[in-house]
DNA sequence: GAACATTTCATACTAAAGTATGAGCCGTGT
DNA sequence: ACACGGCTCATACTTTAGTATGAAATGTTC
């Protein structure tokens, strides 16, 4: 990250030697003003759009270290054990394979996704999935 | 799309009016000449930041940086028709709602899901979605 | 044009998913 | 102690999802 930073950092200031260049070029009525003004304002133009590149695979980068939206996980009042069935269900496990895996009944990850579905108005699991990911609940 | 360009167009005219003024404004040595080259350098920099992002998502087919693997979906000889059930499959719909939308009976649909499932190697819908999402074929 | 894949649909199943309701247990807090 | 929320489970039921099979109409390719 920090890597990045510095690499933008530096490409930013080589940008602005070269403004400055053309500058000092300009004011001496040297042959390359135009050309060098030029090249910087193209230099800039690429800058920019390399950084929203750079901004946008970063942050999803950043979606890896996923942290759970807890203020959407209250709000919506779903209950930590809720949190876990869903995490399970999202994986696209069935409702006896999220049993076996957190020790309950069949009919206990029935009730879960039931009381999931209706917390975020969903009529489906796959729905319910979808919307928990759009709220950042689940990755 | 015309009126993208055109837009486009004028910023960097717009732009490249800026630079010619700062120019002008250090030949004469003028107060407000670093200013103006800072102001220009900037602007450059938000036009191909912004550049980026029309340009990626008005090639419409190139949403959010999302392209669908096509190699994937060929090695796994899903049709076209399939890759559309796949995708609003993933949205949460039922079988109705997808035959609804792609104006097909839900008979087709289960067909298509069906297939899905085996050329996915799924068990279940949700698992089929996670693993297309996983292989770059929906997001 | 014969072979082949795709798309479409139907019928008849079986298997899951989802709903509704009631109930017992366990902590926490008033 | 008692109310409350969360977790657990069961039973009974309805609704979807998924499988199997067959079949017909399109294209496509060699």
């Amino acid at each position: 990250m920090f890597k990045i930073i510095l690499r933008f950092g530096l490409l930013a200031l080589l940008l602005g030697i070269l403004l400055e260049l053309s500058n000092y070029s300009i004011s001496n009525r040297s042959y390359y003003s135009e050309f060098l003004v030029a090249i910087a304002a193209v230099g800039l133009v690429a800058f920019g759009f390399v950084l929203r590149k750079y901004i946008i695979t970063k942050t999803s980068y950043l979606k890896d270290e996923f942290a759970p939206n807890e203020r959407k996980i209250q709000l919506l009042q779903i209950s930590s054990r809720e949190m876990e069935v869903l995490t399970v269900m999202a994986e696209g496990f069935s409702n006896i394979e999220i049993a076996d895996k957190l020790f309950v009944s069949e009919s206990t990850v029935k009730t879960h996704v039931s009381n999931l579905l209706s917390k975020l108005e969903a009529k489906r699991r796959t729905e319910a999935i979808k919307k928990a990911k759009e709220y950042g609940i689940i990755k």
